[in-house]
DNA sequence: GCAAAAGTGTTAGGTGTACACCCATGA
DNA sequence: TCATGGGTGTACACCTAACACTTTTGC
């Protein structure tokens, strides 16, 4: 029984608009679609979903990160709420951006064609609807300031990665060269990557080890307040 | 006109909860009320209040630090969304948080009674209904790193202060002491203030010079892409 | 054997941090 | 004259950023 107080009040519609990052040899990807509906059908879009009312928000991103990708459990972080009046062309809708970073190698290709979804080359990508470049380009401020202090990067790399990768990763990011001394140094410092026995030889004939993420490691630098940056 | 898919979705409340900040005699102040309607009539919440079609979001947090403070063109800064489907006792309703740094200064005491508001210290702070401590966490850590980079606690003091009450800010902020001479050549270092002829006598008999925030200098260096760490 | 990427240490300059004393004034 | 808060400079530790050569191996 909503109370009276409340049954007063206007009511919206809500959705959530995501910004899906991956990475693949050296590049940043977003995935966007064409837009399925009116108005503004088949102009370029981030994926979104409107809220219901039997899933709180991260299930809404959840949820479109599964139909889009197929893929579940991604790290997700809330980029911010967008509700100008006139944002969107069709209604007055409010809309919570949140950016999440996958696997590209998890990644579903036939999910893609169903969906007329495809990945573009982040710094490629065009004019989207409504305010969606606003809230790309506020996701990737965030995205720096976020990776540069802890190692949220791993979320785009497969299980198994080299440091070169990871490097490359970081690059995209940032849009500027690192000096891989440098990088290497503050890696390892961190001491949270396990060194495997095998390489990874299809980048070079030499073969630059494969490292994995070790999260519990991590997490007990988190708890001690340890901060990083790079 | 309402195109076909929006209108076979699902509507929400949406509000907005305003975390009011004030500084005064070297503490920091947060605005609470006590809840108005049912449920949970009577206990600490923050200020909030119902988004309104003919509103943006900001609009609404204008209105309501307006309805309660008295103060136009606060600075205000979104901190997140809450959207759980139970955070709200009586309905389901997504919250917008915002925080507001207000020069206390300028506050018409008159609103508080008529709205059972007070300003709460914010060091001791006890429960608030809802979700609405984990709000207040956030925004600290938000305001935390964001004072770190940005001058934003100018917002906070008058438009005349001196350097020990600036100094006295950020120590509340920070929650620990800062060596002197180093926060000053910080600050001096910034070249952001403006030294004033007269003095403030009301803390020492000596008394410390006024300052005031030079806008202009800020925004050229904020244009230059300088960025302040303290 | 050579091209191409992986891997490895050192140094100089700058930034953050700790620290102690004199000044101005009202009471 | 003394108690109180305002105001000033320096030295050291640490971190950041710049820099070049050797190793491995497939072709």
């Amino acid at each position: 029984m909503t109370p009276l107080f409340y049954r007063e009040q206007e009511q919206f519609y809500v959705s959530v608009d995501c910004i899906i990052l991956g990475f693949k040899a050296g590049k940043l990807y977003l995935l966007i679609s064409k837009r399925k509906f009116d108005p503004l059908m088949g102009y370029d879009t981030l994926m979104g979903g409107f809220l219901r009312h039997d899933e709180s928000l991260s299930e809404t991103v959840s949820r479109v990160v599964w139909e889009y990708t197929g893929i579940e459990d991604v790290y997700m972080e809330q980029v911010g709420t967008y509700g100008d009046i006139s944002r969107d062309a069709g209604e007055r809708v409010v809309s919570i951006a949140y950016y999440a970073l996958i696997d590209m190698e998890l990644f579903d290709e036939t999910l893609c064609k169903k969906h007329n979804a495809r990945w573009h080359e982040l710094e490629q990508v065009g004019e989207l609807i409504f305010d969606h470049n606003l809230i790309l380009n506020d996701t990737l401020s965030i995205l720096r300031r976020k990776a540069a202090n802890l190692p949220i990067g791993f979320n785009l790399l497969p299980e198994k990665f080299t440091i070169p990768q990871l490097q490359a990763l970081y690059e995209a990011i940032y849009q500027t060269p690192i000096d891989k001394r440098n990088f290497r140094k503050k890696i390892n410092e961190m001491d949270i990557l396990e060194k495997q026995e095998d390489k990874d030889k299809s980048s070079s004939k030499r073969g630059a080890f494969y490292y994995k993420f070790n999260k519990e490691k991590y997490d007990q630098l988190l708890q001690k307040g340890y901060y990083f940056s790079l």
